[in-house]
DNA sequence: AGCACGCCGACT
DNA sequence: GTCGGCGTGCTC
């Protein structure tokens, strides 16, 4: 018998290795195997057992033995192989490295310890009158949820559920955090309900902690493992319940280096498998698990926080800037900016992203053009001669710079966009007294300290003005808080990213916490009537989310489609349209599956001697775009082109 | 990823 | 004349 090998390294193929008669019996898929690989020996995942005549073995110089086997039983239940080629499959990494997620943190040896008696369920569980829906639901098993949560209400729900979802004997259950800084926490509160049966994961343990806690996973003593990213793949005995706090975070997303996953993904596929119930939570859920929420594979709940908690009630008001003509601030704005200040308040301003391209706009109507395929606002760009012109971020398309004002006439535009710098001078000029601090990644860029410390003092209230980009509301304190204002929201809303709205009423959103009780909040846009803005009065979420969800559906974005993006650069552009034609004929079979975008020319590579240009492909279904993946992954290379081939681009861009 | 082979520069 | 740089190639 042979057994076919996977190794965690970037190859993307497997080895046969002869089963030694003594190994035959024992040996099985998702077991580690020991075999010599070239001049070394390395371990393996064992992915099938087969009979030498399956096998095709033509072209091998020599064919070697397995040494040993690592492990008597697989050590995930749930199939880390099948889990692996899907992952394999969905994101591009070779299986080899996406089964070493799995394996990369398993001891050397064989030993995994019995599971000793669960003896230790005590503790009552908490009263939560309020959730009673929810808790029984998991309480009933595999219930598979989405939960819209406020930070707040986390140390209070998660134990309550894991309670509900963990009463049976040897059952465990998983909570993913986005942030190292949440792991304690959320720590501790799982401990009150099974004090000592808890456990910790994230890159920066000690190798003694890490082998404990993965040792207990395996094992089956900690009932609940609190974890960051890459305890998606943590070995579990028996996990029931798979749950993810604020889901809509990016860094669940793995995109540095390969393996290429989504925890979130891996995690509901994980659960699926096993038959675990799954909380997905966030107080503004990502529009793919709403999307689920809607079609039903996810049940929604909404936590409610208890009467007479203080809730946020900062008044929103969006301003429509065309009304403001070449102001940087609007009067309303500009008012209470000034009264906030004087009174000893304090105020922060967000202003768009510095760096990029901004939007053009009738001087007398306030007009801007929109892109006719796809709906966003077209940005300015210049084209490969130099020449200024208009160009959706989203699907590419580039127009020429109009003459004159389709709406009015008018023959004079202006650009809006306003950076960091600007609005400081502005704020300054507006409140020559007032103290400003500014937080800006362009200008203070090789100098985090600077940049940290700026933020510091005005959470410690040493400075009025608070001038930043969207990151400055991350993790923020201000004593005196009195008005935040987005000066240029449609800085945001015209990037290339299909996320942008999305993200953009998040920060709203956020923003609008913060002030908490009273308290100002201010949104600029020339776009007032964007559905993004018509939703804040009451900061509505659900409604947001289900126009969002329908604007996806329309213009074919996830979670209705998946995307894949083939770049492709050279310093020979007959070479990069060889590649790109190459694509589309290994393309043709998605027919009406899907839709192809492109060629796109990414903003600021207009230079001269380099060319770049990318494709996005959509497809329907998983399947699909698992196929357009390995067909652009195994395109013929081209010599002298570079070839990016990515799922779920970041930004679908 | 390892690990080897291989062919050109500065050292004992 | 050797030590050693990392480019290229292979791993059942």
């Amino acid at each position: 018998m042979l057994a076919e090998l996977a190794f965690p390294i970037p190859l993307r193929r497997t080895f046969y290795y002869l089963l030694p008669d003594e190994l035959e019996l024992a040996a099985a898929p998702g077991l580690r195997a020991l075999a010599p690989l070239g001049k070394r020996e390395a371990v393996g995942v064992i992915l099938r057992v087969l009979p030498e005549k399956d096998a095709d073995l033509s072209g091998f110089k020599e064919l070697k033995s397995v040494i040993r086997l690592l492990d008597e039983e697989p050590l995930f239940p749930e199939d880390a192989v099948s889990i692996a080629s899907w992952m394999s499959g969905r994101w591009g990494s070779p299986l080899g490295l996406c089964l070493g997620a799995f394996f990369a943190h398993s001891p050397k040896e064989p030993a995994v310890p019995p599971p000793p008696p669960d003896l230790r369920l005590a503790s009552p569980a908490p009263e939560m009158p309020e959730l009673a829906g929810l808790l029984s639901a998991f309480s009933a098993g595999n219930c598979r949820a989405l939960l819209r949560l406020e930070p707040e209400r986390r140390a209070r729900i998660y134990p309550a559920v894991f309670k509900a979802a963990l009463s049976a004997p040897g059952s465990q259950g998983l909570l993913l955090v986005p942030d190292i800084s949440f792991v304690a926490p959320m720590e501790a509160a799982l401990d009150e309900v099974f004090p000592g049966l808890v456990a910790s994961w994230h890159a920066r343990l000690t190798p003694r902690k890490r082998a404990e806690t993965w040792a207990g996973a395996a094992s089956g003593l900690w009932k609940a493992v609190v974890a960051t990213r890459t305890g998606a793949f943590l070995p579990f005995r028996d996990l029931r319940l798979a749950a993810m706090d604020n889901e809509h975070e990016e860094v669940y997303r793995q995109e540095e280096a390969e393996p290429f996953y989504h925890a979130r993904e891996v995690l509901l596929r994980r659960a699926a498998a096993r038959g675990s119930s799954v909380l997905l939570a966030s107080p503004c859920p990502s529009i793919e698990a709403w999307g689920a929420a809607s079609s039903g594979e996810l049940r929604r709940f909404d936590d409610v926080p208890p009467a007479g908690a203080p809730r946020p009630s900062a008044a929103v008001s969006v301003l429509d800037m065309t009304q403001y003509p070449g102001e940087m601030m609007a009067r309303p704005l500009a008012d209470s900016l000034r009264s906030t200040v004087l009174a000893g308040g304090q105020a922060i301003l967000i202003a768009g992203r510095k760096g990029y391209a901004s939007r053009l706009f009738c001087a007398n109507c306030g007009w801007m053009p929109r892109c006719p395929d796809c709906g966003p606002g077209m940005t300015i760009a210049k084209d490969q001669a130099g020449a200024a012109s208009l160009l959706c971020r989203r699907c590419g398309r580039r127009e020429p710079k109009p003459q004159s004002c389709p709406s009015c006439g008018g023959k004079v535009f202006r650009d809006c966009g306003t950076g960091t710098q600007k609005a400081q001078e502005a704020v300054s000029r507006l409140l020559p007294s007032a103290k400003v601090s500014r937080f800006d990644g362009d200008v203070l860029r090789g100098s985090m300290k600077v940049m940290q410390g700026e933020l510091d003092s005005f959470s410690r209230g040493e400075a009025d003005v608070l001038v930043g980009t969207r990151i400055a509301l991350r993790d923020l304190g201000a004593p005196r808080l009195k008005l935040i204002a987005f000066v240029d929201a449609d800085a945001d809303l015209s990037s290339a990213d299909f996320r942008s709205s999305e993200k953009a009423f998040r920060a709203f959103y956020w923003a609008w916490r913060l002030l908490g009780r009273g308290g100002e909040l201010f949104i600029q846009s020339r776009e007032a009537g964007h559905y993004v803005f018509s939703r804040l009065n009451e900061m509505d979420y659900p409604s947001f989310a289900d126009d969002e969800l329908a604007s996806r559906r329309d213009f074919l974005y996830p979670p209705f489609c998946h995307i894949v993006k083939a770049r492709f650069a050279s310093f020979d552009r007959g070479a990069v349209d060889a590649a790109a034609s190459d694509l589309k004929r290994a393309l043709s079979f998605l027919g009406r599956g899907g839709e192809v975008i492109g060629p796109v020319t990414p903003a600021g590579q207009e230079k001269r001697k380099f060319f770049s240009e990318y494709y996005l492909v959509k497809a329907v279904s998983e399947a699909d775009a698992a196929r357009c993946l390995a067909a652009a992954q195994a395109l013929k290379p081209r010599p002298g082109v570079k070839y990016f081939i990515d799922a779920d681009p970041q930004g679908g861009a």
